[in-house]
DNA sequence: CGTATTTATTATCTTTTGTTAACGTTTCAG
DNA sequence: CTGAAACGTTAACAAAAGATAATAAATACG
């Protein structure tokens, strides 16, 4: 049973979604339990199917797909993200990307068939479930523009200046390139011309 | 008022997402408009806040941003699609996006206020628009995957073998290139090299 | 129809990125 | 503490893509 501040990080994010009753928050509760993950162990590992949703207390995760044999970084989780493959559990399929702990994580974790039950108890939770896929859809749309209308270069300068600039200072360079789509060497070069703004 | 069966045609498409009964379909019907837009003119354009969801009946559309003063296409909608700049309903700023005709077009549209309404409404619907907003997630991160994992060429072959092929047996090629992200010229060295498989 | 516009291909040249490898530095684990 | 692994930069070369322009073909439309 995860402690009472870090439950409350939690609905603290569900709230900023959908704000819950003390009553729609009992439903969860019951079923979230705390976890560590040890910096390097996996979340999820490609081919799992993805059973839970877990959310950060503490570290930090990537997600990656395996492609030609290389490990292409796609996604980062931080604190006070949910972490999960919701594609895979959307659709029901095995993964087809793994998610590894960066640094040593701590966790509240449920299981995403928990959270699908709760769809059909509370028109809330619904509610909650169409808002978090909406923010995601937000998400991966503005980042697929980016990615087809921007040059490598364009994009590295957007995420410099975004409030994704924590990806920068926090995640080592070569994941960085995956995250952007280009080569690890591509990416030095272009911090070279841009002068390496610190 | 739109005709019986044309209506019936949006209905069966949403029922794919959740069966509605007769009584959920009664909130809707009332709100639905029959539309034309000829080809070439605009369903949205860049600048105004999307007000209407719409439904082909018949015909087709695109939406494309414009970067340095160029067009650049990055989705199509066909027959059965609903269309909508979804990203600027759901913030509610102006689009940055604008949304035309590439053939005469009819449809069925209503406003996109009546779907948050109904969301208030009926938990049927609000599921719906959970369901929608899912597999908007689910098309969204396949196509992110393969902008940032895929070469140009391995992207064109995917697309050449998906499910998504009338793209390009019906869009023009200079459209398609830069729904790959890619050049109208980089385009046609591709299908050259590919030994342009009729 | 027939003319104007759009579209696709090809060529040439430039720029960028990918690939591979070497090197020095940092990080990490035993 | 120390050797191994991981990381970032740089160089040299190859491959691919972008830019521009010319041309040919297809299409649109008055």
């Amino acid at each position: 049973m995860p402690a009472e501040q870090d439950i409350s990080l939690l609905f603290n994010l569900i709230n900023s979604f959908v704000p819950l009753t003390q009553q729609d928050k009992e439903h969860l509760i019951p079923h979230l339990s705390y976890r560590n993950v040890k910096k390097g162990d996996y979340w999820l590992a490609e081919g799992e199917k993805e059973q839970q949703v877990g959310f950060i207390l503490e570290g930090s995760m990537r997600h990656f797909y395996l492609h030609d044999g290389e490990e292409k970084t796609t996604y980062f989780y931080f604190q006070n993200n949910l972490v999960s493959s919701y594609f895979s559990a959307l659709t029901g399929t095995p993964s087809k990307l793994s998610i590894q702990a960066m640094s040593n994580c701590r966790l509240i974790s449920f299981p995403y068939k928990m959270l699908v039950l709760m769809y059909e108890l509370s028109p809330k939770w619904e509610r909650f479930g169409r808002k978090l896929a909406e923010y995601l859809v937000i998400g991966l749309e503005e980042r697929m523009v980016e990615l087809l209308v921007l040059s490598p270069e364009e994009r590295y300068n957007r995420l410099f200046n975004s409030n994704k600039k924590k990806i920068l200072e926090r995640m080592p360079q070569h994941l960085i390139a995956n995250y952007l789509g280009i080569t690890p060497v591509s990416l030095s070069r272009i911090r070279k011309r841009a002068g390496t703004k610190k």
